[in-house]
DNA sequence: ATCGTTAACTTAACATTGTTATTTTTAAAT
DNA sequence: ATTTAAAAATAACAATGTTAAGTTAACGAT
């Protein structure tokens, strides 16, 4: 029973509610288990009813990912507050990881599997908007650290700086969320591992007086 | 028409010549996008006989993920009889990113996609044997040079070690692999990012003395 | 008030997938 | 020659993403 003509607003409503069920279950049981029938189920709807919100599981997946990166930045926000430019750099680093492990499906979802790639031009994420890009607080965080002069001399370029640490952080997220339960490996403990990587960061990219 | 009676060397080809069909499918094409039926007209038979071989697509998936970590292994070999241990050592990771960039559907199979974990005891993958297993290969590769040492005094553990610069590795080649195409990144060349991360570790790792 | 019109939704239906049940073929054993 | 069972194919099922075809009811025009 159709009870109809909905405002935008109502439509706005709707559409977020879908994305809420459907980040529900993803995060629970993984993107590929989960089911348009099962995410119209949870939102009272029809399975086809999906298709009037978004044009299919893609752009369905692709809108949860961009509003949870936009959750991603407003998490790592609180960081950006703090004024010693290293101190903010380490706090906003270990805030990442942080995220990325207690919230491993998101994580999962946003930076281990393929999808659309994500074009500026047509995303819901306002490019270089502090409140919704983490990457570019990310350049930002990392730039002014450089500027403050924490890094070794010979390191002359702060975006690939950030690109390095980025990808540093991002291993040991996705080895930690994807092979942690497998038997081959001896890991160490992750605390171990990430005081290991932090450190090796740290004497890898930043003047001897900056440490210790 | 089963010409029938198969000695078991036989099943062993079919159950590979399914493997290597499948191996083709999925590197070109991504692990979901492949069904059961192409590969079993890739191979020539029907799709239901390739459960004669293999109980399930997951299955069938790790068995040919097991051979291509072997086949991983093999391909690092090579650097394993370069004498001095530092010089084996970065061959060794140099090595490892190059087979990541040059294969990123096997290595995005292995590494990046949530699978079954790999149960030494069922694995077809002899653990701890230098020709088959190439995480075994890193911990000596790393240890080996941990023993020369080439590493900061105040790293103790080689295991650790090992863990960490193979997390900075993979964080590189999954980045790559994942977002290289992603508008949303003002990317590095991955040369300057590889040579980064790189110079990173080894400043991070290695005593003053041993670079430069 | 009544009558289309159409937005909002549902039910049917389809093609494709992984997988199982059933049946066919045929080489060997008796 | 007949039986047996391995090796394969065909038929069939349930589940999934998705499209096509209805169905309902609120609104605008008369």
């Amino acid at each position: 029973m159709p009870p109809k003509v909905k405002t935008s607003a109502e439509k706005q409503a709707v559409r977020t509610a879908i994305m809420d069920a459907a980040r529900e279950l993803f995060i629970h049981q993984g993107v590929e288990a989960v089911t348009m029938r099962a995410v119209a189920q949870q939102v009272g709807y029809s399975a086809t009813s999906l298709y009037l919100y978004f044009s299919d599981k893609d752009q369905l997946l692709r809108a949860v990912v961009d509003a949870d990166v936009i959750k991603l930045a407003q998490s790592l926000k609180s960081t950006l507050s703090i004024s010693d430019p290293l101190q903010r750099f380490l706090q906003f680093g270990q805030h990442y990881v942080q995220f990325a492990l207690t919230n491993p499906n998101h994580y999962r979802m946003m930076f281990m599997t393929q999808h659309l790639p994500c074009d500026p031009a047509f995303s819901s994420i306002e490019q270089n908007n502090h409140e919704q890009d983490a990457y570019s607080q990310l350049i930002d965080v990392v730039t002014s650290a450089w500027h403050a002069g924490v890094f070794k001399p010979t390191l002359t370029d702060p975006v690939l700086i950030a690109q390095t640490v980025w990808a540093a952080m991002h291993g040991l997220c996705a080895l930690q969320i994807n092979l942690a339960d497998d038997a081959w490996i001896n890991w160490r403990p992750l605390e171990a591992r990430m005081q290991a990587m932090v450190s090796m960061c740290m004497h890898g990219l930043m003047k001897e007086t900056t440490h210790e």
